[in-house]
DNA sequence: GCGCTAGATGTGACCGCTAACGTGCCGCCG
DNA sequence: CGGCGGCACGTTAGCGGTCACATCTAGCGC
């Protein structure tokens, strides 16, 4: 900076004033800085710059390691739209789910310098370590989080499942069977509520539910024991992969999707609307999700209120092709 | 820093030196510190550090925007390999992919002070942006990159593609058909050169290749246009996704896979075994890329020499159920 | 012609840390 | 017993910017 000031003949001072793009410079004096910047091939530091202004441009994500669809997206978004205003993102991966190393990672986070922090914390105790979080830094929990305390962008997962369970209801089913999520998921345990609770509406009995751990083999495994019964006409899957294995199971045991059986998944992965038979399925935007997280994120940054909130991004119910009335002759 | 100096009795460059473990403190000297530390909350200011040693423990990833597989999985196993080396990722993601907006993702991460930068540029244009790249920060290419000029680590697609092909042909198939992907993507490229070399070697002609865009609905499309067509007993697709929808396709027309057809997949996606059938594929390690990668940046960064490179990483073709010797009586 | 004001520019200080060197002390050796 | 080296610690000078303020100039009204 001191050679571009020496080289276009002013202070140091005017050249931070060119690159700020004050008005108070003479176009003519800022040519000169700018042609002095160009021939130097000058960058500015923002290191230092944010030394000073306290202010990184940098946005924090805690994440929990993972490539599950619904996370990944979610990343995805944030980036988009954290670039978007102007921000970096910088991540930072959790192996365990302990309180400590959620604790650790904001804690590294703020070390590092960042202007605001995002947590995507979909399992139960994740969400809790945020209440125990090193206080002082801006941060929005992001899929999921604790009851209060902390501002939370999330998906309406209870008003998915029950959209999921009352289609399948309304097509004539006489209840409806779940496989649900790990429970330590609180995404899981919300549509499990939402299962529950619309069953109870209705009037109708609940099954016991299932329990899966999002993967395909888990819908596999599970849906080989539906399969047995051949009173299950109907089945709320808490994820599309492990939809994808209860579509194998089925198809494996020759009940056919969906003249003997309905299922509803949930997410809408890319893929689901190509399964055998596309799957009818509860959408999610992780897009939007990203990006009022940044913006819940930006506002708190802004006005230093913590307490901000952000109402629910609301699922949609994809109907597909392996949801039926029910036809069976029994 | 100079409150935790005043606190404990010593000078702040003592208080540094504790931080940074230099052995020459007195251990008793090393205990007042540490408690005066605790005491006062302090936590090191690394925007500071960085300013002055010059270093940030940071990459930047230069990432297209895409929730494709391949990246994603790519961009989780560079984070998990920079983490355990103590380095942060920061994410500059892609909208365009003109040449100037690689450098300007790299010229952005480079302002920010990173260490060195990882690019995942699986576009040929992209990879060819990097020899422009502005040039003194070092950097490697993941994926796919130029042939030379920049240090690349990727997978070794030709050779992926010669063991699906050879697989199909080793069954029994007089030819393979080819479902491509984009031409811009270099792997797409390259998995349609070992597809081609390898029937060329063994003799059988090679049909025309049909080209898709990765997702599962061009799968479909070109999925059903090969489904008219009887000559067709073996398909290699390019990636997984497009597979998914060939499947689709082959169902909806009552072409029994794998008795009346083989099909083979790239990617080794998650969904895959589950997919009925089960599909045949070849499977990429990304975990291992990512980390290849990353220690390949982190020794050019220590040894300064800019032109290592590494070996490929070799993929693994996973025999499933799409596939089987062929048995039209035709 | 003079004083005043607003705009353009310059001058330190400082952000929080580390590198390089300086200083006092002790023990060891010849 | 003097000198020397190593250890523990302190002092000073930046890293590359921005902030607050001082200074200088030109334009304006009277």
């Amino acid at each position: 900076m001191t050679d571009v000031a020496r080289l276009a003949g002013v202070s140091h001072q005017t050249v931070s004033r060119v690159i700020n793009g004050s008005p108070h410079v003479r176009p003519q004096t800022r040519e000169r800085v700018l042609k002095a910047m160009l021939e130097l091939g000058y960058r500015p530091n923002s290191v230092a710059r944010a030394l000073v202004t306290g202010r990184s441009n940098t946005l924090g994500v805690v994440s929990f390691d993972t490539t599950l669809y619904g996370p990944a997206s979610t990343l995805f978004g944030i980036e988009r739209a954290a670039h978007e205003a102007g921000y970096f993102i910088i991540v930072a991966s959790l192996r365990a789910l302990d309180r400590s190393s959620v604790a650790d990672a904001v804690e590294r986070l703020r070390r590092h310098g960042v202007d605001g922090i995002l947590v995507i914390a979909p399992q139960v105790e994740a969400a809790d370590a945020l209440l125990h979080a090193p206080g002082d830094a801006p941060l929005v929990a992001v899929e999921a989080g604790p009851d209060r305390g902390v501002p939370v962008v999330a998906v309406d997962q209870i008003g998915g499942a029950a959209s999921a369970t009352r289609h399948l209801l309304d097509l004539g089913h006489g209840t409806v069977w779940h496989i649900a999520g790990p429970p330590d998921f609180l995404e899981a345990r919300q549509r499990l509520e939402g299962w529950r609770t619309t069953l109870e509406t209705a009037g109708a009995e609940a099954p016991r539910p299932l329990t899966g751990d999002w993967s395909p083999r888990a819908g596999y495994d599970l849906g080989r024991r539906l399969s047995r019964n051949h009173d299950v006409t109907a089945v709320f899957v808490a994820n599309d992969q492990m939809a994808l294995g209860v579509l194998r199971a089925m198809h494996e045991s020759g009940r056919r999707i969906p003249d003997d059986l309905s299922i509803v998944g949930f997410d809408d992965i890319p893929e689901a609307r190509y399964f055998l038979p596309p799957l009818t399925t509860v959408r999610q935007d992780f897009d939007e999700l990203g990006s009022r997280s940044v913006h819940l994120l930006l506002r708190i940054m802004s006005d230093g209120d913590r307490l901000l909130s952000s109402p629910h991004v609301e699922p949609e119910l994809i109907v597909r092709a392996s949801t039926s009335v029910m036809h069976r002759a029994r």
